[in-house]
DNA sequence: AACAAAAAAAAA
């Protein structure tokens, strides 16, 4: 590049300023940001957008060149709104006079003129984003390219700024009037958008490409994290050993950078992972062998074939039952789409964050394995709220650290809003359900999911408000031709239907997608389990599989009513010989009640979402050693709990109890009956359901909670439905079906009450996707050359990230987490294990603290005064909190001798045995 | 007044 013949004015503006590690006065002058950002973002282009993304920005018939110099061109112009009078103008923002003057003379040295003096009456008016784009506007490029400039802050305009220039002109150009002041900053401006077209190789404006509304969210993507990139200064914060775009002595000038070496060097600092690994899964020599020393089962090999011989496949359903071998599944299937669609990387998401660490762990295997074996340095991220917590994630070596090293690493520049655009993510579904919603910085979600294949786990387990974010996220993936993998039990075939027409329909456009939602085609109603629904192409193909003798149970059920005292008598009766008994409920108060009920007449073990993290994984271990997997089976127990133990624990019971709920739940909870090879007593040789109604002695009155829970109507149909005998798996989907689809239900005349239950239903969930509607991202728009102008403009106006992350889920009851202690009478301080508290060594006890975590349930009208009241004890109590990094913002209540505390008028108990309980305190 | 489980949070 030539910086020789160039304006002395626009080698002196500046582009940031600060102070360096040793305390001297820095800064960055405009020219040497654009070409950092320029040359990083080509970089990004020719190295880190997968050949997916490449292949989507040429997709509107854009050739490709043109489209790498647009990209390179935004890069470099993209802070030509740094080159106005009003931001020149501004302060440094430590306030450092002296770095203030020293920038301003090399201003004032470089011919503007009364700079010093001049007044800007609106300087909180045309910020830089804004002022860029209507400098560009001016110059004639396209409104699109402009929404890009304009947005790279995080959220892009309303639309085209149009009388910005006009209204402020003084930002722009120093005076409102005399055309001598005013020419110099319009020839600075004009020379810059020059030089950028220069160094790029186009001659004029004209020259650039264009983009549609989903490509313009990708170069948004990429000029953001192209920016941050170009404004870090070392590779890690607060250490200057690997220095990417440093910024330079207030006294040095453009004339000192040297940008090739510059650039070299950065990105030699900033490249320490390798890129993930593409390769083809040979069907001929068994992958799962490969990866897990094991022979793929039937399932496993009917579906690797399936979309093998696809020819493009796209989206990938899996219903099948827990231990089909589903997580081996989709990892085969990620990399068979990756290497087929030219996609790098994996995201894949479940429903919490005890899921997610679980997953990490067999990925972070399955990773390490693989990049040894390549001899690459591959980095993966563990993303959820607690993810530091997580001590075999911690463990892993750092990227920078390890040289010559091959494996999973950890790559920290990728953290906070850059952790999505990292190489393998595994997380709560969370952050996949996020990239759906309106919120600042969202390209770069965009930018860092469009390169991966998408894994989605247990999509049974999500209901009707995080639906509607899971469905409009399908359309945009449908609309980035990213792969994605659903994994989940069975599903009412109008769900599945619902989940493979959103994806179809970002994909393919409106107009097919009502063809083919119209064609009513055999897919869109099949009734299997397992079965695998593919997306070919515009094809959907399903494949099925005929369960194994081994595989088939029968289960005989039995209905009871939801009196404590029938179940007791019950439970006992059948355990006379002995027995392991699963007794799941709905609601926690009567997980506790029968625990209290049960308790000194059979050994019980309760468990539910009312017991502090730590507690709760030690029972829930306990659980796992005695009747999980091979464990060591006591003679009788009686186990009580809720909904937590409907999912992912692989655990086993003799005989089952359940409240009635809704049929897909009961056949999730069954599946924990009599699950793998165990002798049993003989009274319990077969395995048996009880099903607890309150309707069996009262006609039509369901248990309270339950119906407050799952609705009426559900619970009607699903009673109505339930068969003496249950036959696994073909009742499965069959049963699933029946309750859930609506067009059986004129026929059922038999149901009193069930029309008018539907109808609530059909309420319930027209306010559940009402609410959830407000913050949602408009599907993908199909309009040619629409600009991303109004993409994040939302009615609430939400922009704060902490309700941005909030509003994916819904919030039915409020609640508020808290750390639980306790003390003794001297008011000594211990964790719930007993372990002293010593304030001196907090550094080394904070983090056992903070798992100590339980959620309140507080009233609503309460919620914000109780806050108030712990964060003032905590305050007070635990000062040193504010200063620990895990402890930080933390709220604390300590139980005291009889294991009590009294917040904001509710006496809470705390049981190690029982859980939580909280009772009002009169007055 | 009550009804499961579960999640989230620094930019250039
Ligand atoms: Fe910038």
């Amino acid at each position: 590049m030539n910086c020789d013949n160039l304006d002395p004015k626009v080698a002196a503006l500046w582009a940031k300023k600060g102070t360096s590690s040793t305390g001297e006065p820095v800064w960055l002058p405009l020219l040497a940001h654009l070409i950092d950002t320029a040359n990083v973002i080509n970089a990004l282009y020719n190295h880190c957008l997968s050949d997916g993304q490449r292949a989507l920005l040429v997709s509107d018939g854009q050739d490709e060149e043109s489209v790498r110099q647009t990209i390179q061109f935004i890069g470099f112009i993209h802070d030509l709104g740094k080159a106005t009078a009003v931001f020149e103008r501004k302060q440094s923002y430590d306030h450092n006079a002296e770095l203030d003057q020293a920038v301003l003379e090399h201003l004032i040295r470089a011919g503007f003129t009364g700079l010093d003096t001049a007044v800007i009456a609106h300087k909180n008016e045309s910020p830089h984003a804004r002022a860029g784009e209507a400098l560009l506007e001016k110059f004639g490029v396209s409104s699109t390219i402009g929404a890009i400039i304009g947005g790279h802050h995080g959220k892009p305009e309303k639309g085209p700024p149009k009388n910005d220039i006009c209204d402020f002109t003084a930002n722009y150009f120093q005076d409102d009037g005399n055309k001598l002041i005013q020419q110099k900053w319009q020839d600075v401006q004009k020379e810059i958008l020059e030089f950028g077209l220069n160094y790029v190789g186009l001659n004029s404006v004209q020259e650039l490409a264009d983009f549609s509304q989903k490509q313009s969210v990708i170069v948004e993507g990429l000029l953001i994290m192209a920016d941050w990139l170009a404004s870090s200064e070392y590779l890690e914060n607060n250490r200057s050993d690997h220095p990417l775009f440093p910024l330079i002595a207030v006294d040095e000038t453009i004339a000192n950078i040297d940008f090739d070496t510059r650039f070299k060097n950065a990105w030699l600092a900033w490249t320490t992972t390798d890129e993930p690994i593409l390769q083809q899964i040979k069907t001929s020599n068994d992958p799962y062998f490969d990866f897990w020393h094991f022979h793929a089962r039937k399932f496993q090999t009917l579906v690797t074939e399936a979309i093998d011989k696809a020819v493009d496949p796209s989206l990938v359903i899996i219903e099948a039952p827990m231990g089909a071998g589903k997580t081996e599944i989709s990892l085969v299937a990620a990399q068979q789409l990756a290497f087929r669609q030219g996609e790098m990387g994996l995201y894949y998401g479940l429903p919490t964050q005890a899921t997610s660490n679980a997953m990490f762990e067999r990925i972070k295997d399955w990773l390490d394995q693989q990049s040894k074996k390549s001899g690459l340095k591959n980095s993966i991220k563990l993303m959820h709220g607690r993810a530091e917590f997580n001590e075999s994630y911690r463990a892993l070596p750092n990227a920078t650290g390890v040289d010559n090293q091959s494996g999973a690493v950890v790559n920290s520049w990728f953290s906070g809003k850059k952790s999505i655009l990292d190489e393998y993510v595994v997380g709560t579904i969370d952050n996949l359900l996020l990239f759906a919603l309106k919120q600042k910085h969202l390209a770069l979600r965009h930018l860092g999911m469009s390169r991966k294949v998408v894994v989605i786990d247990e999509v049974h387990a999500y209901d009707t408000y995080m639906n509607v974010y899971l469905d409009r996220a399908l359309e945009w993936l449908g609309a980035y031709h990213v792969p994605v993998v659903m994994l989940s039990a069975t599903l009412p075939a109008a769900r599945r239907r619902d989940l493979v027409l959103k994806y179809y329909k970002g994909r393919f456009g409106a107009k097919k997608y009502l063809e083919e939602k119209e064609a009513t085609n055999s897919w869109q109603k099949n009734i299997a389990y397992p079965l695998v629904t593919l997306l070919d192409g515009d094809r959907v193909q399903q494949f099925s599989e005929t369960p194994t003798p081994e595989q088939r149970k029968q289960v005989e059920v039995e209905l009871m009513s939801d009196e404590l005292a029938d179940l007791v008598s019950s439970v006992l009766e059948k355990t006379a010989d002995g027995g392991v008994v699963g007794v799941i409920v709905n609601t926690v108060a009567r997980a506790q009640a029968i625990g209290y009920e049960l308790d000194g007449k059979a050994p019980t073990l309760v468990l539910h979402s009312a017991f502090v993290a730590t507690e709760r994984t030690k029972i829930e271990n306990e659980l796992l050693e005695k009747i999980g997997k091979n464990g060591q089976r006591p003679e009788k127990l009686v186990i009580i709990g809720t909904q937590v133990l409907e999912q992912s624990l692989d655990i086993d019971f003799d005989i089952l109890y359940t409240d009635l709920a809704p049929m897909d739940l009961i056949l999730q909870r069954v599946g924990r009956l009599q699950r793998h090879q165990n002798k049993r007593p003989k009274q319990l040789s077969t395995p048996q359901l009880v099903v607890m109604d309150g309707s069996f002695s009262h006609l039509g009155e369901f248990n309270e909670g339950s119906e407050a829970i799952y609705g009426r109507y559900l619970l009607m149909k699903t009673r109505y439905y339930l068969p003496q005998v249950l036959n696994i798996p073909a009742d499965i989907p069959r049963l699933t079906q029946l309750v859930y689809d609506e067009v059986d239900d004129a026929l059922n005349g038999e149901i009193d009450g069930l029309q008018e239950a539907k109808k609530k239903e059909a309420q319930v969930s027209a306010e559940l996707e009402k609410k959830a509607g407000v913050y949602p991202i408009d599907p993908p728009s199909y309009v040619r050359n629409k600009s991303i102008h109004g993409w994040l403009d939302n009615p609430k106006a939400i922009f704060d990230d902490e309700m941005a992350s909030r509003s994916v889920r819904n919030i039915v009851q409020d609640s508020i987490e808290v750390l639980v202690l306790k003390k003794d009478s001297e008011g000594q301080i211990f964790l719930l294990d007993g372990t002293k508290i010593v304030n001196e060594n907090l550094h080394i006890q904070a983090k056992a603290i903070a798992m100590q975590i339980l959620r309140l349930t507080v009233s609503s009208y309460k919620i914000i005064d109780t806050i108030k009241i712990l964060e003032k004890f905590t305050r007070s109590q635990f000062p040193d909190w504010a200063d620990n990094k895990w402890l930080r913002g933390a709220l604390a209540i300590v139980l005291d001798e009889q294991n009590e505390v009294e917040v904001g008028g509710v006496r809470y108990r705390y049981s190690t045995k029982f859980g939580l309980t909280k009772e009002r305190i009169n007055g």
